[in-house]
DNA sequence: TTGTACGCGTTATCAA
DNA sequence: TTGATAACGCGTACAA
């Protein structure tokens, strides 16, 4: 049997033309043998790994979880393996990676890091290394991008506060040097200029609960004084903020509902099980989504779109009934 | 300037004789270039890949994605890259991963698939293929295995509940298919028995909120009638399905901890959320201890245990108050 | 329809 | 101390 036969036989390729039976004889052989053939080698001769990389910073984090089993799934079903990083959102560990990833020859990444250091990420785009961004906004104009529209959703939410009466609305956002971060905040800022209400805005270092819990604290320590009277309504950044914004406020004696509304962005899990309004997004969709458009742009697939802007909704849950109002809405 | 020679100044073994002066221009030339090498041509020469498998069930699980960080981590650590195949839990799915994964080469896999069908674990047991088996038991006496000792810990369980006095104790197991699962029932039922409690066996088709919704349901329409009265408090194989059984208790009209005492297993950041005594188990550690033993296997260092029991400890919260019997504890 | 020859980019070995 | 050579396993152009 020689080698090229069997890589015949064992293609996909219709194009081959060879017997039947001399293909039933390698099939059964390689069946009896259980021979497997080798991707590495495949991939040095292609010189394409069918792998593609990605830059998350933190997979604990229930949303980018649900982006990495949509993309994980995404890419299978299109025959692509997906190499997992954990960035922690630092710059130092993402430009690692991105070499390690780039060594091993993956055909493309995902970049759901949202700290991503631009010089890293403009590498890429100057060495024309397929990337798409992925919940995040984009550097370049010619970026592939799979979002949602920051700004709005978290208009929607301040519309949602004002509308239940409330003037003053505090937000606690996520970290000034991420993307999205600073849409939001954006976002927050202008709805409350267009209502002419009250927005206050403090920072919470990271995207987590203990961050959100910090910030928060400060919140009520610090502006609150400043400020007069205490805000009734808290909108967190992203979830794990608002619930580490809700620790604060238990802290201070303050319930939810009843003295303080409490507003959260991605509907994970978490804010389900704490009752929390929050703004949808799929984040398997998200994360399905750019797989997809990644493997498009490394099959030379046409490109409908080059930024997918997901839908985001805002979940309207018990934590912003207007109690804090004296029950304006039951 | 000769391949061999850019080989062994790039190379980071000490044993290359080369003048500083060779080394240098490489280095330099290396840099202008920016040269990498490509650890694809390395894999197929040294017939390694640098690369782990990891099969887990479900990435949206708190649990596992804790698992995962602590393995990508100490994978990286060690130079090592981590491909992440979510199964669902399906056999299918686990037997054409390991498929994949073989045909590129992983140098061993992690298994935290709990349902993984026998037969496909045994084929790499008789292959003789490098794996871990990470939080759930081994089917044969010389794999490599870091879990926890779910038999005693849902006894831990069980003893806690007995102490406040419950006598009628319902467990919604996990799957009986999985390894988890019946080793905690089987905990339960044992510690039961030891106490003389009534303990009742229900169990969840899979490890979500939703199955421990339905199961939980079931047993408060079902198995309570036949019990005569009520289960004084339920205790969910994890933290999911003790939030599902505590959705089922909340349509029931129960109170947690009111009428109902409530325990999960895992210490999800859930479990804290929802103020549920549980099991702690350390998940960033099971998966770099686990990740560590792997790659142990893979280098050839002596390994002292192979199978690694991590401790798992009661974590007391207010689910479990003993209001269910009267505000017995404060 | 199948066999032959070559190259993908490394690194180990041997020769210089 | 460095250069030359072979081999890892595959896919493909070309020859037969």
């Amino acid at each position: 049997m020689h080698p090229s036969t069997v890589s015949r036989a064992l293609s996909a390729e219709p194009g081959h033309l060879l017997r039947p039976e001399t293909r039933a004889r390698v099939a059964a052989a390689a069946d009896r043998l259980d021979y497997r053939p080798s991707a590495i080698a495949r991939s040095l001769r292609l010189q394409r790994t069918l792998t593609l990389g990605m830059l998350v910073p933190d997979i604990a984090n229930t949303f980018l979880a649900g982006i990495i089993k949509g993309a994980e799934e995404a890419a299978h079903a299109r025959g692509y393996s997906l190499v997992l990083c954990n960035t922690g959102d630092l710059a130092e560990r993402e430009a690692t990676y991105i070499r390690v990833l780039r060594e091993r020859e993956v055909d493309g990444v995902l970049v759901a890091s949202t700290r991503m250091a631009d010089a890293t990420i403009a590498d890429l785009r100057a060495d024309g290394f397929p990337f798409v961004l992925v919940n995040r906004a984009a550097g370049g104009k010619d970026d592939l991008v799979v979002t949602v529209d920051n700004t709005a959703a978290a208009a929607l939410v301040v519309d949602h506060l004002v509308a239940l009466g409330h003037t003053r609305i505090a937000h606690v956002a996520g970290p000034r040097s991420t993307t999205t971060g600073s849409e939001r905040a954006a976002g927050v800022a202008a709805a409350a200029r267009r209502h002419g209400v009250d927005a206050r805005i403090v920072e919470a270092e990271t995207w987590s609960e203990a961050a959100g819990h910090r910030a928060a604290r400060e919140l009520f320590q610090v502006i609150q004084p400043i400020w007069g009277s205490r805000p009734t309504a808290v909108f967190g950044a992203n979830d794990l903020i608002a619930l580490g914004a809700r620790r604060a406020a238990t802290e201070a004696r303050l319930s939810v509902p009843g003295d303080l509304a409490l507003a959260g962005f991605n509907d994970t899990p978490e804010a389900l099980l704490a009752d929390l309004t929050t703004i949808h997004v799929a984040p398997e969709e998200m994360g399905a989504r750019a797989a997809g458009l990644l493997i498009a742009r490394l099959e030379g697939q046409p490109i409908a779109d080059r930024r997918v802007v997901l839908p985001a909704a805002l979940v309207v849950r018990g934590s912003t009934t207007g109690a804090a109002l004296g029950r304006r809405i039951a």
